[in-house]
DNA sequence: TGCACGCATGAGCATATATTCATATATACA
DNA sequence: TGTATATATGAATATATGCTCATGCGTGCA
């Protein structure tokens, strides 16, 4: 893609999706949520994160469309929303990885 | 790479590396410098953002290790310091176009 | 040599962001 | 039906972040 063809407002678009990935607490519920859907309280007690800080972050991932939640009795049952976020998170470790 | 393998502090390192990205000005910089070495002053052209805001940008890109600054003369001659940049942009904004 | 240019950087400010705390809502179960 | 559980969400707070403004420093040219 070429450089003239990103207009302004899309480098806001592309900053907002990378922000996603820039937070310690969202980056262990996506890296959960790799395994397989899970609920709210199962994120909690494999982070070790607060309930309200979760959800909170659940919300925007939401927001963000890069989760989806599926309500069930009393349970909320998340799942990744986008095909594109594993690759992008393990080729972001590969690169840590490096000397 | 196995969930169980990344450290807490893994996943600080790797949402700073994120961060990196998730900004309008440090990715306009590192867009334009994906053309190949440019000084402060042409990427101030480029963007149409002031000499102060970029020259703290390219700092903190500095400190990141994703570009590299060589002093000659009175210029410094900015260049991408990560072969992973062009890989991890062009990606996501293919995620972009998607429907 | 003095002045303009290129760049870096600190201070201050405004805004964004993440967390906690409190609470509301809905569901399941005794 | 009453209570515990699961989740969401608003308010308040603390901290981080990015920008501007001012300025310092080095370089090269008139």
């Amino acid at each position: 893609m070429n450089k003239n063809e990103i207009k302004d407002e899309d480098y806001f678009e592309l900053a907002d999706f990378f922000s996603a990935f820039s937070d310690s607490t969202r980056l262990k519920i996506l890296i959960n949520l790799l395994e397989g859907e899970k609920t709210v309280t199962e994120i909690c007690n494999l982070t070790g994160i607060s309930q309200s800080a979760i959800s909170h972050q659940l919300t925007k991932l939401r927001i963000m469309k890069l989760v989806k939640g599926t309500k069930s009795g009393k349970y909320t049952h998340y799942t990744l929303d986008d095909q594109h976020i594993e690759t992008i998170i393990n080729y972001a470790l590969e690169h840590r990885m490096e000397p």
